[in-house]
DNA sequence: CCGGTTCATGGAATCGATTACATCGGCGTG
DNA sequence: CACGCCGATGTAATCGATTCCATGAACCGG
């Protein structure tokens, strides 16, 4: 592969002044640059961005680590995390942790160790001391969705609780007194703000949450299944089943599906975090949608601001209901338009 | 950031010394190799990726560009090519080219500035000159799913014939005689082929594919729903709608749904590509499923046999037909257990 | 006891860029 | 006309690693 080198020799001036044409600095005869710039085309040379990582000790680079790629939710905040970061000049590297804090350390480490300009994660735990660590050296970092307490570090992520107390209030229109819930691991900030946030509007109405109405998942569809089943063995089985992500919510459906049991009518079904499939399943599935486009986008202004020397701040966005009929009422009108908008910056 | 230097300082020898620790090298003193450890732990060193690559010419690194990440399908394979990658000792930087042939030149040309050491690809058009020019320079390339003709590079993907030739028996069987296809573009191979799989399958049963019936989509759900309304407002609408993939199936359901028609009663529906949520939809569907895990990593492999000097080969995996409700049968026996096993290698 | 290995180590070149500093010619101004 | 400044360019240092080569010590066998 061509070398500045190669292209200075091929245009007869010095590597200096080819490397202030690609910089475009000011002081380059009109001369030199086109021959320069020839010779660029002849040889088809690109510059070596590890080289240049080197010298200038920033990579232009972002890293992404969530907690799971095969969640829908994640993916579209990866999306809008990588159109906003190449909108700004950055491109990112993603990491995926598959919700195991093992395997999110490993991709901090060899994210850290590419020397990425700055990090956004969405921690799967309470924070190893890798993360931490970093962190507290002044890698620039930026929380999105999920956070650590009592790091300073910017958070950007939404607030459901308004959107949870509508759920509730839905719930109990609906006669539903009997409302269990499907946790996230307790170790990550949604997992236990949800319940809080659900336990919280269940006290509203003078309905409370015991025990054997909490569910301990972990994010994955195949504990949302197991705590369901658990459920539905109960002595009393609860009404109405909240997942706190989508993944734990199709789990449900399969249990449900297991033991020929309909829903609403046996078990009514709601969910965190909305998706486009929730629409066509059977039912369709009320659930609490996240701006996550606006999320994404947010988070890597913030993180950008942090490495570009300007004070970053912390964002909540809030989130919404979105009822259909899973719950067991058909809602007033149809949803006008199925199809969302895919932005194509 | 502590460098080798500083390691070599604190420990009282020379960075060369350094350097052989840790890429233990046998000539090095027991004591030695104790006070560098014992530096490098002290001062928390870690080395320099981009450093170390700008040596040795080598990132350990793949660069993956997918057509779409918002679409399940390529989101499974990217994370099975990150497992095996990660097995192998190689990162993955993944980039997204949302269709868009000049978002997948943007993301070639930044892995190759990256100087990744090969590149897996799942080419959204016909091929870019950067791309083809990448390959006759001798890239270390290994095309997964979709691959551009002509191209001496390694394909790895999965063969759809037979399990289209299936879809079709079971449609005839069920007595539906207009078919019609949502394509993907033309200028993919899994847009082609796909087509002519389906025209194939329905000579074999003297059913004509006219042109009304090809509808021309882009993968994308808003392209499904578009040719899905098109197809219904013709004098004579076709019975059954085969999408060429998961994306526009979904566009399909939006736009039945839209005219308050049912599936299959008034149009039947199958698609390629098989995701888990096709089992909850209503009504479940009928779909062709790849053997996406195994694509993904065998195209690593042959891209690390490429990239190690070993001889690559291209594989062809069979995929195969899942019969659900969304044509119009009850299959036989429902599924036995919808939780996909996730491999956590 | 001596010549030749072998082992441990350090010095310095190198990868491909960026950039501070030096140099030189030309031009404007007093 | 001479001085000083500015614009264009080149030389060389530098970033943080790896690795070739030289050096010196220790050790072995004859």
């Amino acid at each position: 592969m061509a070398s500045i080198k190669d292209v200075a020799a091929e245009a007869g001036v010095s590597v200096a002044t080819v490397s202030r044409v690609l910089n475009d600095h000011p002081s380059v005869s009109a001369d030199a640059r086109t021959r320069v710039l020839a010779a660029v085309e002849a040889l088809g040379y690109r510059p070596n961005a590890v080289a240049r990582s080197l010298r200038t000790d920033q990579t232009r680079t972002l890293g992404l680590v969530i907690s799971d790629v095969l969640n829908p939710y994640f993916t579209e905040l990866a999306r809008s995390v990588e159109e906003e970061a190449r909108a700004l000049g950055y491109s990112v590297i993603i990491g995926n942790a598959d919700e195991r804090p093992d395997l999110q350390d490993h991709h901090v480490r060899t994210l850290l160790d590419r020397r990425i300009d700055g990090l956004l994660v969405s921690p799967t735990d309470g924070g190893s001391p890798l993360m931490l660590d970093a962190a507290r050296a002044g890698t620039p970092m930026v929380f999105v969705d999920r956070w650590i307490p009592g790091v300073d570090v910017p958070v950007v992520r939404a607030d459901g609780r308004a959107a949870v107390r509508d759920l509730v209030a839905h719930l109990h229109a609906l006669g539903h007194r009997r409302l269990a819930i499907i946790a996230g691991p307790a170790a990550t900030t949604t997992g236990s703000e949800r319940v809080e946030a659900f336990r919280e509007a269940l006290a509203e109405y003078g309905i409370p949450l015991p025990e054997a109405y909490i569910g301990q998942g972990d994010f994955q569809a195949e504990s949302g299944r197991r705590v369901t089943e658990g459920f539905l063995d109960l002595p009393e089985p609860p009404e109405v089943v909240f997942a706190a992500d989508n993944l734990m919510a199709l789990g449900a459906l399969d249990a449900v599906r297991a033991r020929g049991l309909r829903v609403p009518e046996d078990l009514a079904l709601a969910a965190f975090d909305d998706i486009r499939w929730f629409v066509h399943t059977d039912p369709p599935i009320t659930a609490i949608a996240q701006p996550t486009g606006e999320l994404g986008r947010a988070a890597v202004r913030a993180l950008v601001d942090r490495i570009e020397g300007r004070e970053p701040r912390s964002v909540t966005l809030p989130a919404r209901l979105v009822v259909r009929r899973s719950c067991g009422e058909q809602p007033a009108s149809p949803e006008p338009d199925p199809v969302q908008n895919r932005s194509t910056s």
